[in-house]
DNA sequence: TCAAGGATTGACTGACCAGTCACTCTAATT
DNA sequence: AATTAGAGTGACTGGTCAGTCAATCCTTGA
């Protein structure tokens, strides 16, 4: 993504939180400061501006997680990871909102959640290693990754710090079956 | 809601979930068998039909939870209406789908999100009373209550029954420190 | 049988939308 | 200074949208 692009996806991320999204291509552009065409040039769909957007917050997440790939699963571990995308979504508000938001209206195209998945298939290893040797219990891996994030997003939503955000990392450990 | 009402609202419903939220007035009124007029004769606004959607199966799911109020909160009770919820979400699928639908693209307006809220305030005070009384534990009471229906809802998603409904369950209770 | 009045209809309106394209501007090269 | 290439522009288009309204239909009760 170069300059241009990231200043239309910066102001359409602004946009789309304030005002949902269907919020119309010329104010984005008028947003972004270009014209219309600009865009256009930038992005050659809506569409390809929201997988965009999308592609971008979520690889930038996974990246923020530092600890996952090859590591044993322990509570420290995890920890670690459990602090990385706090941090990340601390310090990216608006990405982590824009991420929920194209994911849960259903906007994100097929091609580009694929394409995530696709990233993502490491973490997922790490769980489901753990799950297959009994470290961890949950139905399945994607139940507990769901589970996770949704603490994890909870957490960053409600602004939980201190005792609260560990409370909330050892209800997760426990319901998952890794006690201290 | 009259039957007229209850008619369009139906069609509406199937389409959001097929479509997408934007589908047009004109599609969902063809879909219901009735002209695009008496439509909004049912509906004063697009945005009064959603609303009058989400409000039918918010407060429809709310009143299929039978054992809340004044009860003691204990397992027992707990199961009972964590059984009652995923009853009346199988029983009703696509209303709990188009209930989520709604919330996460942020369509349902402000007021009926706050009469939905008024609605669940037998709830949320059966959930307070045992935090407050340290029968179980969480950061806080919004923080439990949304953790209960994420984890209702994944196991209504992803379909699990027997052990692994009853695991799910079991993870609830252990994130939220009530043991058997 | 007929009058009254509420429900229903669908063509219509003005607003808005995503995307196009002929043109302009800018800056590097000759 | 002249040429050129590529980025930027914004008026414009074909189409869709929510919502309106005059006309029609249907039911009820006298």
């Amino acid at each position: 993504m170069n300059q241009r692009q990231k200043q239309i996806a910066e102001a359409a991320i602004s946009l789309f939180l304030k005002d949902g999204v269907g919020v119309s291509t010329a104010k984005i552009a008028q947003a972004a400061g270009v014209s219309n065409g600009t865009l256009f040039n930038a992005f050659a769909t809506k569409q390809a501006l929201i997988d965009a957007i999308y592609l971008r917050a979520k690889s930038e997440m996974l990246g923020a997680l530092t600890y996952a790939t090859g590591a044993s699963f322990d509570r420290e571990h995890l920890r670690k990871n459990w602090c990385d995308y706090l941090n990340w979504a601390r310090s990216n508000p608006s990405h982590r909102e824009i991420m929920h938001l194209l994911l849960e209206s259903g906007l994100a195209s097929e091609a580009v959640k694929a394409e995530i998945d696709e990233m993502a298939v490491p973490h997922a290893v790490w769980f489901n290693d753990a799950l297959e040797r009994g470290t961890i219990r949950g139905p399945n891996v994607e139940y507990i990754v769901k589970l996770a994030f949704f603490h994890l997003d909870l957490v960053v939503s409600q602004e939980l710090q201190g005792q609260d955000e560990e409370l909330a990392f050892e209800m997760f450990c426990q319901s998952i079956g890794l006690s201290k």
